[in-house]
This record gives C-alpha cells, sequence and structure tokens, in this order.
RNA sequence: GUGGGUAUAGCUCAGUUGGUUAGAGCGCAGGAUUGUGGCUCCUGAGGCCGAGGGUUCAACCCCCUCUACUCACCCCA
C-alpha cells in the first residue's frame, strides 16, 4: 500500500507549538503598544480585486509584474491574495468613510500576506505582518512618533542590533524634476549599467539607487543625491523629523539610496534592517504615502505607515523568550473509580487557567508521575484504591516530597487554596 | 525566473574503496521489590535510506531524471 502525505503548499509558513506561543506573546506586545498609542485593528479581506494592488503599488512594480497570486474566481473576476497590507488598509478607509468619524485614523493589523517569491531565509510566500497606518496627519510629527513606537516595541522585545534608516523622496512639486535629473545621469552611464538598471533608468529611475549589483553600485555612486532636490516643505519636513528622532535619543542614519519597491511612497520612506537576518535583512519598512489615499478614490488624505515582518521578528528574538506554563496539579487516578472522581474536580478547575492535568488512561503510579514532573506541575493529587477508602487524596509536593492528605469533600477548595499561592 | 547545497527513525545526524540482518544521541513506551517522579541502568517500538530509472553478482553509497527542502541572486517585510 502507498502511503500518501499530503503536505502545505511550497512556501507557506505554517507556526507550531511552542512557537506559536512566542508568537502570541509578541503579538500581544505588539497590540498592547500600538493600542496604547490610540490604533484600533481592522480585520481585513485576505483576497481583492486584482486592480486595487495594480492602482496603489504600481504595475511596473516587481510585486504587481510578478509576485501576486492572480486567480479567476467562478464569475470570472480578477482576484488577488493580498501581497500587503497598506493597500487594503486604504481601501477600507475610503470604502467605510473611516475619515468621516475623527476618531479613527490610525488603524492597524496582523495577518498574512502572499507573494509569489522564490522562498529562502526570511522569506516565504504566505508570510505574516504586523503593520499600522496613520491617516490625516501631515506633521512630520506623527513621522516621529510612528518610529519611536518601532523603536520602543524593538526595545520591549529586548532585541538589539536594528538600524533605521531614512530617506526623504520628495512630493509631487519636486519628485518629477529629480526623477527627470536621475534618468539623465543614468542615461550617460547606460554602458556601465546592469540589465535590470538599464530598464528601470527608463520606466522607475529611483529603483536604480537601490540596485544591488556591485557595478551599478559603482557606477551610481556619485548620483545626485535627492536631498539637493527636495523642494523647501519636503526639506522641512525631513529635517523636522531628524531633529526629533535625535531629541528622542533615536540612532538613525540618512540612507539617499534608500528607496521603495512600491510606488506610493512620498516624502519620508524608512526601513530597520537587521544584520543577523541573513540576505532579507529589512524587519520593519515603511513611510509616508500621501497621495495613495486620494489615487484610490477617497479624499486627498496624507498618511504614514509600516509593516513588520512577523517571521523576521520573530528570529531576531532569542527563543528564551518562551515561559511557558505549567499546570499546577496533576491529577494522578489509580483506578475506574478515582478518575470518576477526579474528572468533575478537573473541568471545573480549568475553566479559566488550566490549573490540573488528567490522564484518562490507566496508567501506572509511577508513569503518572514522571509525566507529571515532565509538564513540571508542582503538586500531585493521588487516588488510589486506600486513598477511596479513606476518603482523602494523597497531596504531594513534587519539590518537597512533602505529602500531605486531603478530605474528598474540601478537594475543590484546597487546591484552589494552592492556587492562589502561587 | 537563474545558480549552489542537501534529502537515512518523530528530531539532530553517522554510515568505510559498493558486500548481504541500517546505526547513534535526543524523544517516545515499558521495566530495574507489589502504589511514588527527576539521576543511572536495561529493554522495546519506530526506516521501501525522497521518488523513478540505469550500471553491477551485489547499490543508502556510482550514473541519469524528477520532486521536495534550503541558501543565494532578483525583489521585498
Amino acid at each position: 500500500m502507498k502511503k500518501i502525505q499530503i503536505k502545505t503548499v511550497k512556501g507557506f509558513n505554517e507556526v507550531l507549538p511552542p512557537e506559536s506561543f512566542r508568537w502570541r506573546l509578541v503579538e500581544d506586545k505588539f497590540r498592547d503598544l500600538l493600542e496604547g498609542y490610540g490604533f484600533a485593528e481592522l480585520r481585513l479581506a485576505l483576497l481583492e480585486p486584482t486592480e486595487l494592488f495594480a492602482r496603489s503599488i504600481g504595475g511596473e512594480t516587481d510585486i504587481v509584474e510578478k509576485e501576486m497570486y492572480t486567480f479567476a474566481d467562478r464569475s470570472d473576476r480578477s482576484l488577488t491574495l493580498r501581497p500587503e497590507g497598506t493597500a487594503s488598509v486604504v481601501r477600507a478607509y475610503n470604502q467605510y468613510s473611516l475619515g468621516k468619524s475623527s476618531e479613527i485614523n490610525k488603524l492597524y493589523y496582523v495577518g498574512p500576506m502572499f507573494r509569489y517569491e522564490r522562498p529562502q531565509k526570511g522569506r516565504y510566500r504566505q508570510f505574516h505582518q504586523l503593520g499600522a497606518e496613520v491617516f490625516g496627519e501631515e506633521s512630520f510629527y506623527q513621522d516621529a512618533e510612528t518610529l519611536v513606537m518601532l523603536a520602543q516595541l524593538f526595545h520591549a522585545l529586548s532585541i538589539k542590533g536594528v538600524e533605521l534608516h531614512l530617506n526623504s523622496l520628495g512630493c509631487d512639486a519636486c519628485r518629477p524634476a529629480f526623477r527627470d535629473h536621475l534618468k539623465d545621469y543614468l542615461s550617460q552611464r547606460h554602458e556601465a549599467l546592469c540589465e535590470d538598471c538599464r530598464r528601470r533608468s527608463l520606466e522607475n529611475p529611483l529603483r536604480a539607487l537601490d540596485c544591488k549589483n556591485p557595478y551599478c553600485r559603482e557606477a551610481v555612486a556619485d548620483a545626485p543625491p535627492i536631498s539637493d532636490s527636495l523642494c523647501d516643505d519636503c526639506s522641512l519636513h525631513f529635517t523636522g523629523l531628524c531633529g526629533l528622532l535625535e531629541d528622542a535619543g533615536i540612532d538613525f542614519q540618512i540612507n539617499p539610496r534608500l528607496v521603495r519597491g512600491l510606488d506610493y511612497y512620498t516624502r519620508t520612506t524608512f526601513e530597520f534592517l537587521a544584520g543577523d537576518l541573513g540576505a532579507q535583512n529589512a524587519v520593519a519598512a515603511g513611510g509616508r504615502y500621501d497621495r495613495l489615499v486620494e489615487e484610490l478614490g477617497g479624499k486627498a488624505t496624507p498618511a504614514f505607515g509600516f509593516a513588520i515582518g512577523f517571521e523576521r521578528l520573530m528570529m531576531l528574538i532569542g527563543s528564551e523568550v518562551a515561559p511557558l506554563t505549567s499546570p499546577l496539579v496533576a491529577l494522578i487516578p489509580l483506578g475506574e473509580e478515582a478518575l470518576g472522581l477526579l474528572f468533575p474536580i478537573h473541568v471545573d478547575l480549568n475553566r479559566k487557567a488550566q490549573v490540573t492535568t488528567l490522564s484518562f488512561q490507566q496508567k501506572s503510579l509511577k508513569s503518572q508521575l514522571k509525566k507529571a514532573d515532565k509538564d513540571g506541575v508542582i503538586y500531585a493529587l493521588i487516588v488510589g484504591q486506600d486513598e477511596l477508602a479513606q476518603g482523602e487524596a494523597i497531596c504531594r509536593n513534587m519539590r518537597t516530597k512533602e505529602q500531605t492528605k486531603l478530605p474528598f469533600e474540601r478537594l475543590r477548595e484546597s487546591l484552589r487554596e494552592l492556587y492562589h499561592e502561587c
């Protein structure tokens, strides 16, 4: 007989215990911090009309050109599994007119994203992001608040060695001029560029700054920095942000080559990079996108957002941060009658938190104690023939080996008292 | 889409120039005076040696094809 084994689709990332407990702890910290800053959660659709991403992320980007899970549904509509969260948040912001109630302007989300890429370290086809977006705030104070908040998150998670890289991409007033300027510069060095950059230099010249090819890096080493082309407003916005970060004691470096793979960004753009992650070293990234809400059919609304790669974040957290809780008491019945006596207590005490464990199989005292030890319980409650005859259970402290007797009538209360002692 | 590496027990991995019953550690199960855990010792279960084909008297080992995983390029979180 041939055994068939059905497995997950390539690159689809699942989280098993005990890792899933660690995810919960980290996710809770994220939620607590964000909600402390006034963010509210949005639970979004995983499937969107393809057009949403083509319009928001940009039709010329790699994500849209070759990395999306796009297919036709039974009515022949083109749908796409979301490759990122911002487009959906903006879509929802417009669809439900969230901007009209002033208190809902800070939103966060947690969940899986999908990109059809070749999997490697820190990169999966189904991966998870923690993201947030702020709408309606143009001030660089907003950029600063969000970046400080992210730094606080890394600090709270005891993650060290994360570098903040910053840049400004300008706005509609100053970016086109820079773009043309850069285009000219690149066309003069056409011969020195890789194939991709030759293409980029026409369609999306900013991306050529980001190329990892060493020859390209050399060729664009003295490219005009965008900071020289920023208009006064953008320039003030950026220096204002940098000043606030310095005041807050946040280390950062300005990286004029930092551009984003998504077309919607304006002004501030940033990445948090971690050396320990291998080639995929961005653990969080984002920036300002003052035009996107309007481009997706809403009222012109400035916005700032970011996304954290959950898997990458978890790679930076040492596995020592995994204090799994143990149950307090192992209930140890010897025989069917004892099991019947302990079962109602077991289900009663565990309603709110796991207090007891109970084996339904008839196992020897020895093996049950062994299991209790492995589970890390503090007390073992033994009920066998002798105890049934006497109407008292033996309560053994697994650390001190002290044993006391607890009368059956008061078992629940006695166990509750033990619970409150710990 | 393009390269490199890997594939043997639930996990981490050995396995000689091809030689007949395939190994360890951890984990799991049971036992070492009848109803008392951790340490130690003993025993056991668990493998079509990734799949298919080829060479050979003989293949986990050599050759070919495929698949999966993995790292890197590309790109991104």
